[in-house]
DNA sequence: AGCGCTTCCGTACGCTGTACGGTACAGGAT
DNA sequence: ATCCTGTACCGTACAGCGTACGGAAGCGCT
């Protein structure tokens, strides 16, 4: 009953951290803001599986229980991490809500944004830990999403699952995108390779007349994808469904 | 230019596993099935955290490397694993090309069948690496949800993209949900525990007025959900907008 | 009985996150 | 100028991970 705690999952620390400015270096130089700039890069050039504390350490020069003075846990620093990619997607560009051809235009926009993020980030699909973030650039973000959506129609609440609904479709087609581009580059088949690969086996072992539909349709999609899946198709097919389902619901007011 | 080869990663080796019956026993008992179901035990009720090869062989009474000899490694176990759960889906209940509602029940029947697959096993959505499976029950899974669309008007690349549609929004909205329960098992604080002691804090470092759209709009689908987010209702929501989306695909032949 | 092949598994290596306790320096007080 | 104190830094250690390697043990066949 009395509920043992985790430890470090203070909420207070947690925001106090991501909305701090982390600007005062200690004596060696140490930053919060170095520290979370260091593990970005080794996330981005060399995956999730390669940040570790010990990494980011010597990519710093620093012992690695330096960081630990800065950052409660590993946990904290990649949320830090989400943030501060976050704050990427609407910097030094046009708002969403200035793009001209209305929430569908906005939505396709904030779409294409995010979808860019997440190839500039796949790391960021593989936090396991989805706890909301809740910093100053996901607050950001959220705003600037949002924004084009008001005073079309609909409800407060109809507007944030709107955008959820949008932002779920595109992480979801680029986890697929990220998995498909770490399978390849861990074993240095692309998808046709691996398709070839698979192919005499799969034959031998799947009696193809239990599935009629699927190896019909399968193939009809294989030879359209040039693979199991595209990603960038499914991306542009589901967003079109989403919006023209939005559109109804907003219309049918 | 070589292409390192990545250990272990043979399609048909991982095929052969996945199709093969796996019944003959060794000298001690052991058995691929038996090996996926301790696994599968372990994963269900503690997590895949607390998944591990030594934990496994230890369930089985068994060297932990003995397991090596009936599976490549934990990567191909989870393959299996994420077979295994998906011969549950429609085993012993009715096709979802059976339902009465045309392609529309259908799919929202398909839609609450991997709802709650996901909720039984909430560990699948954290397997890092989604190669695709190609098992025996996945592609039965495949065969029997793509039947109902069978024949309803659209083109066999459609039916695959309408599919994957559907199932890509019930996981990302399932992850959310295992996101959130995972954190308040973690913490043992619920939703509005967490949000209670968040709120003082944020009140403080955010400045509503730099977010006037986000915090009414939060403010609202708070109060409505009881929470940052309420994935129910995003599934339910969302599945709502794509069908309508489906359908003016369909009708506009 | 002898041989060979497969199954089982003990040990070890390199890796992880981080708890703990010691050291050394910066800044304020005297 | 000296002392004190708080904090930044970090070396060591621990428990756990996946799995490579090589030895041991039992089965089936000749």
């Amino acid at each position: 009953m009395s509920g043992k705690k985790a430890p470090g999952v203070d909420p207070a620390r947690s925001l106090a951290l991501l909305w701090g400015s982390h600007t005062k270096p200690g004596r060696s130089g140490l930053t919060v803001r170095a520290i979370v700039e260091a593990a970005l890069g080794i996330a981005d050039a060399e995956g999730l599986d390669a940040l570790s504390m010990r990494h980011v350490a010597e990519r710093l020069g620093v012992g690695t229980m330096s960081l630990y003075t800065h950052v409660p846990g590993k946990g904290e620093l990649t949320d830090l991490m989400i943030d501060a990619a976050y704050g990427e997607l609407y910097r030094d560009v046009d708002e969403p809500s200035s793009q001209p051809d209305g929430w569908r235009g906005a939505l396709e926009f904030v779409a294409a944004r995010n979808w860019d993020l997440y190839r500039r980030h796949p790391w960021m699909l593989q936090i396991v830990t989805p706890r909301p973030v809740l910093g100053p650039n996901a607050s950001l973000k959220y705003e600037a999403e949002l924004r084009p959506l008001d005073g079309v129609g609909l409800s407060d609440v109809e507007m944030d699952s709107v955008l959820a609904l949008v932002l779920t479709h595109v992480e979801g087609t680029a986890r697929v995108r990220a998995g498909l581009a770490q399978v390849e580059q861990a074993t240095g088949m692309n998808e046709a390779e691996w398709w070839l690969a698979s192919a005499p086996v799969l034959d031998k072992v799947m009696d193809a007349s239990r599935f009629p539909v699927a190896s019909r349709v399968g193939t009809a999609a294989g030879q359209e994808h040039q693979g199991a899946s595209d990603p960038a198709h499914a991306l542009a097919f589901g967003l079109a469904r989403i919006l023209d389902g939005v559109a109804d619901l907003i219309t049918r007011r």
